[in-house]
DNA sequence: TAGATTGTTAATCGATTAACAATC
DNA sequence: TAGATTGTTAATCGATTAACAATC
């Protein structure tokens, strides 16, 4: 089988697709080009038929892409039609907006577990999910699956927080907190510091 | 004056060396060389030192950069070394955590207003602001200098709560909406849905 | 002075865009 | 058939990394 070595900007633009072909085809539109979606999504036709031509020949030349089609092939791509557990660790203010996300994971990715440190907030339930302690997280990762995990905690706790995640198995992160974690070489984190983005579009103003 | 271009990559990068430098401050350390830098961020140090030399000679060749010089530097760069005043517009579980960020962003950038549509939010209180109507934004930005928004509201609204943004003259948009935001040219947005991540983390488990 | 480290040039690497044959 | 649009190759562009003279 050929593996070709996919970048990480082409891999950060698959959601981008899905999102408005999602849109498309709630708007029971058929087939589309690479030059409606370029206008669209501000893009280079090219770039987004490089993208895909990535993964395989969705297309038809002389048509465009069907929707449909399309939405399942990106889905799959991105192990979408699998089912995909998520928990979160952080059960703040940022935690409880990120619990109340699932309406829009949609499908078959699901926060189904939060975690906090404080033993004043165990037991007490965000977005109907039952905030249980920190050791018994590593458990509840391998009874549920569970293979993502979501820091929000302060800074200072984040590192030994994605260190427990990493024991537990854990290959994929999503970092609120404002540091840098450091991590294992088969560890995907994603940063999503609210600061550091609000920083970085100051220098534009 | 020379003005080479700054690369979006390097604008990026800034406030990651920003919160670590931060870092060092507050252990009074004194001076940090590209390299120390480098492994602390995982980065490459002679991209540090590129990065930083397309604003000036900030550092010293056999010493490495004073911390807090570099510090000052960098706020400089990114202009928080101004007053940034800052609006939010949503007022739901994403926009109270939100509100909440005042702490982390510290001196000089500030989130001063918050808007809802819901006539019921209004008069309320988020993080002891005030959440006003939306017929008061564009006299709120003139009064209060406001140059950046965040938005923290649903898809569907997401756009015109934009357009109202830019009628008000603000040229920076934080978007945590899962839209595309069709903007003029001179308005910079900044994504940070947080679906979009999760999805493109899906893709390397 | 010797060792360290910058700023910068040159080399490499990778990503984006243009162009076009293939074909619906 | 003629027009449209893909998949893909080649050309361009830009970003990262290596290397080193300058110098603290």
């Amino acid at each position: 089988m050929k593996v070709p070595k996919i970048s990480e900007a082409v891999v950060k633009r698959l959601p981008v697709y899905l999102r408005y072909l999602n849109n498309l085809k709630a708007m029971n539109v058929r087939t589309v080009s690479s030059q409606q979606l370029g206008e669209a999504l501000d893009l280079n036709p090219a770039q987004i038929r490089k993208d895909l031509a990535c993964f395989g020949e969705f297309g038809r030349k002389g048509i465009g892409y069907e929707v449909n089609y399309l939405v399942e092939k990106i889905k799959s791509i991105l192990k979408l039609d699998q089912q995909i557990n998520v928990l979160l660790v952080g059960a703040g203010n940022l935690g409880h907006a990120i619990s109340n996300y699932n309406a829009y994971l949609k499908d078959n990715m699901k926060i189904i577990a939060v975690f906090d440190a404080d033993p004043n907030k165990i037991g007490k339930k965000i977005a109907n999910l039952t905030i249980q302690p920190l050791s018994e997280l590593k458990e509840t990762v391998k009874e549920k699956s569970i293979r993502i995990g979501i820091i929000a905690v302060p800074a200072e706790a984040a590192q030994s927080v994605a260190d427990c995640l990493v024991d537990a198995g854990i290959t994929g992160i999503l970092n609120f907190a404002p540091t840098n974690l450091r991590m294992p070489e088969d560890v995907r984190v994603h940063d999503a510091d609210v600061t550091m983005e609000l920083h970085s579009l100051a220098y534009y103003l």
